[in-house]
DNA sequence: AAATAGTTTAACCGCTTGGTTGACAAAAGT
DNA sequence: ACTTTTGTCAACCAAGCGGTTAAACTATTT
């Protein structure tokens, strides 16, 4: 997890907590369990958060502010949308397969509590960023660059073939009789193959 | 969640506790939630399954061959590659659907005993089937029909197209800013957007 | 109809859980 | 110098957990 340099106990704590937190969920996870990891004394849990449910709200939110900007930063750029696909592939896969417990956790804390979200993502991937991608599609359609396809549809298709394969690498090695080196192998393979995969089924 | 006819306690317990587990977990389940829901005493969990994990186990098992019979079925089939994406798209899209809480409560309780597979999987997902589907794969290269792609990487295309929009909805719904119902609509639309997408993507 | 086996229940048990308390020490403010 | 604030800890607590028990009820066998 991330290192903290200062013996800052507020942040040993976070970092502890992300630790665990991703690894197990809320329900997984264990005070006593963090306290160790952080090397303090379970009550500074409570001195600093309150509650399990404050200190897991913490963890959220800093795993959101750490996904949601890389989608972002990437579609904002000045780029043509094939280049943009290439960029996006090559650097998220690289990214969620650092951080392969991130996606889970957002994803089933999210069930537990669909309204999370509300107060935090909003302001990160607000109505500017989706616009500037229909624009973008829209006019590449009209000059027949690629085929009349939805924004959204396209968005679901890249983060898609970008996050799954990674968030269910213990199924997969199964499924496609791997061990974890030749999976491995196949996902970095697949910072190439998903772009031109992408390109070849939109592009005219 | 699957009803049953007979009063049969045994089948009521593991109907309620497939809902239970497969919305909570192996960790977020209570044994009396289970019992309250089934409308019987807890001591009855007991009874029939001995333990929490036996229970689970149970659950996950049935799960597991809900799942994997489909997957096997449709590329099993003498269809065109082609069909047996249209097909299968379609088919496994609306199966997901319907069942959207299985495929994330797999990934999820995988990832904490990635071992409880061997046991479970092998026998439905064999060696004869995914040598299979890399012959075809290979056939309809060396005629020129698909571009040279692997098995494996086309397998986690079609499965993170199908599944992973599905299991992301809460995320998705505040991503793309869709309300449920506009959000099941992109959905209902991706069974056939799917299938063009995939084949677009590797046909010659 | 008595005995037996199978099923269900309320009450209980030991343990772990998130959270609290009060004593105490180290800084910081005066 | 001493008072207040901040940080830390061991010990503790009530609640909830998975699991057990012994007795009662029901169906089956003899």
């Amino acid at each position: 997890m991330t290192k903290n340099k200062e013996n800052n106990t507020e942040a040993l704590i976070l970092d502890a907590a992300k630790d665990i937190f991703q690894h197990k969920g809320m329900e997984g996870a264990r005070m006593q369990e963090i306290a160790d990891k952080a090397g303090i004394n379970k009550a500074m849990l409570h001195y600093y958060y309150r509650s399990k449910q404050k200190l897991f709200e913490a963890v959220f939110k800093s795993a959101i502010n750490l996904m949601a900007p890389k989608v972002v930063e990437i579609i904002n750029t000045e780029e043509h949308l094939f280049d943009k696909i290439r960029n996006f592939t090559d650097k998220y896969i690289t990214f969620i397969s650092k951080h392969s417990y991130i996606p889970l956790f957002i994803i089933n804390e999210l069930r537990r509590n669909p309204e999370i979200l509300k107060t935090t993502l909003d302001h990160n991937f607000d109505v500017s960023v989706r616009d500037k991608l229909r624009e973008e599609i829209a006019i590449l359609i009209q000059n027949k660059e690629i085929k009349p396809i939805s924004a959204e549809q396209l968005f679901l298709d890249v983060i898609s073939l970008c996050v799954f394969p990674i968030i269910t690498k213990p199924l997969m090695t199964v499924i496609l009789d791997k061990n974890n080196k030749q999976y491995d192998e196949i996902i970095t393979q697949r910072k190439k193959y998903v772009a031109d995969f992408i390109i070849n089924a939109i592009k005219y």
